[in-house]
Order: structure tokens, then C-alpha cells, then sequence
DNA sequence: GTTAGCAGTCGGAGCGATTGAGTGCTAGCA
DNA sequence: TGCTAGCACTCAATCGCTCCGACTGCTAAC
């Protein structure tokens, strides 16, 4: 792979690809000549294919069968479709989307979870969707709000909404006063923080004299916040998970049964979406040997509001995909979302 | 069916039955005399088989092989079990089961999942939990908690807890007599009365010339509590979905899809559980034709606190599975999760 | 460097023989 | 009348075999 390869040499490359992609069979020297180069002979693809072999790009199931593409082939393919632009998606597959997307959806899950399903739904494969909200959310203000029996509810506002699922008692009934004092310590504390800083911070030293008193409700908030974190780290979703049974690839149980534990693991999810540099706009990864999800691709898109990565878009399917395609949506569905972001933005 | 089996036949039956959960293959005449029946003969054993097979009970996949229990079959079989007696848990699972719940854990959802997981652990099968609060959450109180710039939080106190995820913007401002009113008159309406009854009611009528100046308010509400309903009817927990693939069964990725595309769907996955009868402590019905789980039986249970039903827990696995091992499960999480349960309300 | 032509390879489909598990039947016995 | 021993029969599953055809690799000629 140090050398270039020669232009008919890629030529046949890319050929050999999207046959595969269109038949998932072994593709054949006549094949090749049939659809793209009807100048040479097929004699002359097989001695190029032989070379391709050598050199580590395709492979043979066996002697009398036709070459099937290798990663460093599927890597070069999708190289090539990026040079040359994505796959544009046909008007039906636009006004499906746009239409999908036409109710308004004020949640933040509610909007990845659309995307997700939209995306799968388009593509035919497995999509998942990641919301990485995780750390960068700020705490605006803690609110204290007396209900009956000595019990308090505890409400912390941050920029993207309340979270607001804890009810404490406290030891002290609900005097006016003490709770107020209370309300007052805790947003010294927490307010205008962001939970990601609040992770790696020394909490207990800002307690002193006066704050220890609220010891309790102390600890309960930092007990909510710890439980959103642990919950809400990544949000992710998974859309068509089943779809890739579809696929021949997975047509046994076993594999299947492999595929579906990963994919329904949302750890597992969000670390293979994490390990997209964040450098690139699109990345393909074919192939990972380890983690259970090895004879698949998986594309992944970032989208940004401003310049902020807000989610994380990712298509996984067999390494033989139609990249041209799901790229195409990918990359649609950034304006897309886009427009549906900035709308909930204006709404605020 | 009409008349009663003879002894020996219904010995036969549960001695096959037996037999084909443990092996999955069809059994002969041999098998049953070998472990069940030393004193006849096989030939004897093969003619009973015969007025079995005539009667419905049994089938032959084939003329020279063994038989196979239908369903009618399983149904006496369940029938004997739940007359004999469950099979009893051995230490390790009591061991096991009281370990996993022996955590303190808060939340319903919490519970019900951990429940699912456990039933799911010990029998192998996949399972599902599905917590009936339904309509019968009682509203406590409404509040509205002013926020910052015009926003006013909603917060709707049930004996469940708190819904409470909806900021909404009011014209008005937050003048503090404005807020206090709005919150007489929702409590009005609202306060003391369960989300069912209020789905069934013509809550216009309600409204007079006073109230109505809080229209907006109002409606947001009611959106809330819909919302609610909507999300929460009935919640479903589904665990090990992917066990049932370990089965023969389900050896075929076309059925295994079939089967988790009906279980992952929590909806039809409620509508599963809410055909089980009422009146029945243990419902298991076996080969269900319509709905995608053929070929599969389900047990349910239902959980009680108090003289209400507040939870239904369910094992899916193949006609032929291990009946004794998981209504002893159930029968033995009911008294685990009755003392959870009330650690639960004790502590409220 | 390219091509036509041909021999060689190998998977897969199709076919028949063989095996063996298990039955149904019948004649004989208690 | 009910049970059993024994035997003939059936049929799925397995194996081995051949045949077919889809490809390739090679070679000799252009």
C-alpha cells in the first residue's frame, strides 16, 4: 500500500465495490468488464485483480470463485465518494424526511429520536443517535418548593430545562425561613456551574460552619445531580436494530445475537461513537475486529449548533453498505436538523 | 377431550411432556418406559401414545418418529404443577434473588426493572414487568413555582410523585397574586381526583367566567397530565430479550426476528399481559397463533400491595420450557418483592 | 501490453444407497 | 381382556458420488 496504485487499478477497485455492494457476491472478471470497462478484455481485469490480490486489497473465497473486497478496498471506496460528493438523495427521500420532520418537536430526546428513526428508516440500516449534553450543562438555579408533610421538593433549573424528579424531607418541618436560608447556601454553591465541573470538584471544602447545617439537603442535591449525570451522560438512542437481520451477513443467530447485545447497550454505543475523531466531519470506520460489531461499517456525522457538537449521528451496517446513500443522509439530514434546531432555539 | 384421561394416560402425558422440556426432541415409547414406566412394556406405552395421538394430545412429526407434546398437552402438564405445587428454588437462588434486591432502590422503575432482571437471571427466559399505575394516580396538589423571566414551572404532586418537566411562559408576568389564584382554581379542578377519572371527564364545563381567565394555564396542564397518561399508562420493563435466541426454537433469524420485533414493542408487549385474567394468580397461556410469539408460552403473575394489583410480571419462553423452575420464580418473587415493597412505603 | 482460448479448480446441486431410530401390527401368553 | 415380544415397515438424516458451471490462471499469438 506504499505505492499508488495505477488509475485502472482504482478504476477496477471501485467497480469491484459497488458490484459487491449491489449483489453481495463474489464478483467476477467478466462482471466487471460487463458494466464499466467493455475497452479491455476480462483477461486483462484478471491479471489486475491478481495484482489487487497480491497486494492485499481484494480476496478469493476460493480458486474458482470471483474477488470479494478487502477493508483497504472499502476504505479507498469511501474515499473516493467523499472526493466526489455524496450521493444525492431522491426528491421522495427529501420531502419524507422534511415531512417527518414537520411536527414540532420540543424535546431534546424526542428530536434525536426522530433523527434516529428517520435516518433508519431512509437508509434501511441500523442508526443510532447521541445527544452530548453530558457535562456542558449549567445550573441555574436551585429552587426549594415546601410541600405538605415536611417534605421539600428539590428543583434544579439548568439551560436545558428542570431536573426535578426528588422529593427530600427534612428533620427541620418547613419554617419560612430555614428553608430560604437553605435555597440561598445551595445556589452559592451550585449556581452558574456547569455539572461537568461539579464532577471534578472538591465539594466538601466549600462547606463551612454556616452550610453545614443544611449538611442533608446538601448531600441530597449533590445526590440528584450525581443520579442526572449517571442517566443522562450521553443520551442515546438506537433506531432499526433489527434491520440488520435483513442483511445476509447476519443471517445466523449467533452473530446476530452478538450484533443486538452491543447494540443494545448503550455504553457500548456511545464508546463507538466516541471514538469518531472529532477532527473529521464524516467517519467510516469498516471493520472492528473486537467489540462484537466486526463485519460492519459504521459512519458516523457530527452536528453542530454554532460552532457547539451538539449529537452525533451514526449509520452501522455491513461493510458492504451503500455508502454513497447513507452518506447522502447524513449529510441531508444536517440541514435538516439544523432547521429544526434553530427553530427550538427561536421558540425559547 | 370431552371425557376424563385414564391415570396411566395422564401419567404418560406428564412423563413426555418431561421429557421433551428436557431434551427438545421427540420422544419414543422407550424414553418414557426407561425413566417413567419400568413396569409395561414400551409396546404398551407405544399404544397408549396412539389413542393420545387420536385424542390431540400429541403429535408425530413424522411416522417413525417419536411424539411430541401439542398444546392441550402443556395445559394438563401446567395444570398437575400448579396443583402439585412449584417446584421449589434451590439455596444458591434464594441466595441470589435476596442479594440483587437487597440494595435499597427508590424508584418504581427501579424496582420493576431490577425485578425483570432477576426473574430474567434465574430462569434464562426473557421477562418482562409491567407497573399498573395507570389512571389510579391520585393528584395531591398542584403548584406553580415562578421562575425567571415570566416562566412559571408546573408541578403536579401525585401519591406517586412528581410530574414535573414543563416550564411554560405566561403573558401576565408573574405577579405573585396572579400565580396564587391560578394555583386556587387548578386546585380546584384537579386536586383529590385520579388521572383516570379525569380522561373520562368533561372538563370544559368546568370552566366558568373566572377560571377561564387562567385558560392557557389550564390547558397547559392538562397537556402535562396527558402527556403523562401517554407516556406512563403502563410501564413496561423487558429483560434478556435476547436469551430466547439461545433456543432451538428460535433458531431461525427470521422467528427471532418476528419475536423481538413484538417485544421490543412495549406496547403490544402490555397488551400480552393485559390479556391475562384477573382472576388468576398464575395465567399461562401456550401458543399464541396471532401476534408474532407463536411457538412461545407466557406465565404472568400478578403482584400485589394491599388488596391492589400494582404490578404484573411476566416470563416469555418456548412452549417447552422449564414450568416448574419459573412459577417457582414467581411465586418466590412475590414475597421478595412484598418485603421490598413495604420497606418501600415504610419509608415514605 | 493485450487478448483469445483452453485446461484446471472447486463449490454446490442432485441423486441414490445406507443407516438407524422408532413405530404399528400381530400372534401368543397370563 | 390386557399385556408383551418380535418383526416388518417407514422415513429423516447422512454420506458419498457424480455432474455442472462459474471462474480463474496460463500460454501462445497478435
Amino acid at each position: 500500500m506504499s505505492k499508488e496504485l495505477s488509475e485502472r487499478k482504482k478504476k477496477i477497485l471501485h467497480a469491484l465495490v459497488d458490484l459487491y455492494i449491489a449483489t453481495g457476491q463474489p464478483v467476477s472478471s467478466a462482471d466487471i468488464q460487463k458494466g464499466y470497462m467493455s475497452d479491455v478484455s476480462s483477461a486483462t481485469i484478471r491479471a489486475e485483480l491478481s495484482a489487487l490480490e497480491a497486494l492485499g486489497y481484494v480476496d478469493q473465497p476460493h480458486t474458482s470463485a470471483g474477488r470479494v473486497p478487502l477493508k483497504p478496498a472499502y476504505q479507498l471506496y469511501v474515499g473516493d465518494i467523499e472526493h466526489m460528493g455524496a450521493g444525492a438523495l431522491t426528491d421522495a427521500e427529501t420531502a419524507f424526511i422534511r415531512s417527518r420532520f414537520a411536527d414540532k418537536l420540543s424535546e431534546v430526546r424526542d428530536i434525536s429520536k426522530r433523527a434516529a428513526e428517520i435516518i433508519s428508516d431512509v437508509t434501511n440500516y441500523t442508526s443510532f443517535f447521541v445527544s452530548l449534553r453530558g457535562g456542558s450543562v449549567v445550573i441555574d438555579e436551585i429552587k426549594l418548593v415546601p410541600l405538605k408533610a415536611g417534605k421539600v421538593l428539590v428543583l434544579i433549573v439548568t439551560d436545558e430545562g428542570i431536573i426535578a424528579d426528588k422529593t427530600i424531607t427534612v428533620s427541620e418541618g418547613v419554617r419560612h425561613e430555614y428553608i430560604e436560608s437553605a435555597t440561598r447556601m445551595l445556589n452559592n454553591v451550585f449556581a452558574g456551574r456547569t455539572i461537568g465541573e461539579l464532577e471534578g470538584m472538591d465539594l466538601d471544602s466549600e462547606l463551612n460552619a454556616e452550610t453545614d447545617s443544611f449538611r442533608d439537603i446538601f448531600d441530597a442535591v449533590l445526590a440528584i445531580i450525581q443520579t442526572y449525570m449517571a442517566e443522562h451522560g450521553d443520551d442515546v438512542v438506537v433506531e432499526g436494530a433489527l434491520k440488520m437481520l435483513d442483511y445476509p451477513e447476519y443471517n445466523n443467530v449467533e452473530d446476530a445475537k452478538n450484533f443486538l447485545a452491543v447494540i443494545s447497550d448503550h455504553d457500548s454505543v456511545s464508546e463507538l461513537l466516541a471514538e469518531a475523531e472529532d477532527s473529521i466531519e464524516f467517519s467510516v470506520r469498516i471493520g472492528k475486529e473486537d467489540s462484537g460489531v466486526d463485519k460492519c461499517a459504521i459512519i458516523t456525522a457530527s452536528y453542530k449548533v454554532g460552532d457547539e457538537v451538539v449529537g452525533r449521528a451514526g449509520v452501522i451496517g455491513p461493510e458492504r453498505m451503500d455508502y454513497k446513500k447513507v452518506i447522502g443522509v447524513l449529510e441531508y439530514m444536517k440541514k435538516a436538523l439544523g432547521a429544526v434546531l434553530d427553530d427550538d432555539k427561536d421558540k425559547d
